[in-house]
DNA sequence: CGCACCCCCTGCCGGC
DNA sequence: TGCCGGCAGGGGGTGC
């Protein structure tokens, strides 16, 4: 899944949606993350795309009407425009044919993305989402506001949507290798000045995965279909046992709240 | 409330 | 070569 920089690389791809009309909707499968309403393709019918937004993970199709097509990517999804005459690829679960021509295709191999309809920002996981973590109002006493008051490690910490949004496994371990501070280090027991080197490291991290187009792991693929290049950037994230970009210590791996944390004992305390 | 654990699903890779 | 277990960027639910 996409992170935030994967789905802010895919929103930029989808720039030339804006204006277009939905001439008709095609589900072939509707059995995503939360199962597709079964008058979603009715519904959705006509309607015309006004602007592409993005909330952590989100994507939010403004339509028109007040409607939002919500988007979610979850570990494997894409969101792609593409042609009329192009073959469908199994797991190309639903077809926005466009009435000028050209089709926007949702893809997600193991359906843990969803698709919903609705209005406004009115959705239950986007009401719950902490800041965007670009926001030019945040700062490190904010973020500082949040490490205080947890005791679980700053790794989970950064993965929790409700605190910071659009943070995901690859950029947590990554933002802390930058910070110099080990993932599994108690969030409250940060001193200040850690808590600001981590705040400037998620930013930075972010706004350079951005600028490189997101990661390349798998089978991401933006609306165009073209990878992302962070991978050949990543100084922690799956390279167990790699030497260390700085110091050639071997990489760590652990296993934090189920899943993965990379990291180097010698240049993060 | 916070957190560890488990689940959802398919595909891929490494080991045997 | 082929099969099997483990693991993968997500989130949500349960039970302690």
């Amino acid at each position: 899944m996409p992170e935030l920089p994967e789905v802010e690389t895919v929103r930029r791809s989808l720039a030339p949606l804006a204006g277009r009309e939905v001439a008709e909707v095609i589900v072939r499968e509707a059995r995503l993350r939360r199962p597709l309403a079964e008058d979603f393709a009715d519904r959705m019918r006509g309607a015309r795309v006004e602007t592409i937004d993005r909330r952590g993970k989100y994507l939010l199709l403004r339509l028109d009407r007040q409607q939002t097509l919500l988007a979610h990517l979850g570990m494997t999804g894409t969101l792609a425009l593409g042609k009329d005459e192009g073959i469908l690829r199994p797991h190309d679960h639903v077809i926005f044919r466009l009435t000028a021509g050209g089709r926007l295709v949702f893809h997600d191999p193991r359906r843990f993305g969803c698709l919903e309809l609705g209005q406004g920002d009115d959705f239950d996981g986007v009401r719950s989402l902490g800041p965007e973590p670009l926001d030019p109002g945040l700062n490190p006493a904010w973020l500082h506001g949040h490490t205080r008051r947890r005791r679980c490690p700053i790794k989970n910490l950064l993965l929790d949507q409700r605190v910071v949004a659009g943070i995901g496994n690859i950029y947590a371990s990554e933002m802390l290798f930058e910070a110099g501070i080990r993932p599994g280090r108690a969030a409250v027991r940060l001193t200040r000045a850690e808590v600001s080197r981590l705040f400037e490291a998620m930013q930075r991290v972010l706004r350079h995965a951005i600028e490189l187009g997101g990661s390349s792991i798998s089978d991401y693929r933006d609306a165009d279909g073209k990878p992302g290049y962070f991978q050949l950037a990543a100084a922690v994230y799956d390279r167990e046992g790699h030497p260390c970009r700085r110091c050639e210590q071997p990489i760590r791996r652990i296993v934090q709240a189920g899943r993965s944390s990379f990291y180097c004992r010698q240049c993060q305390r």
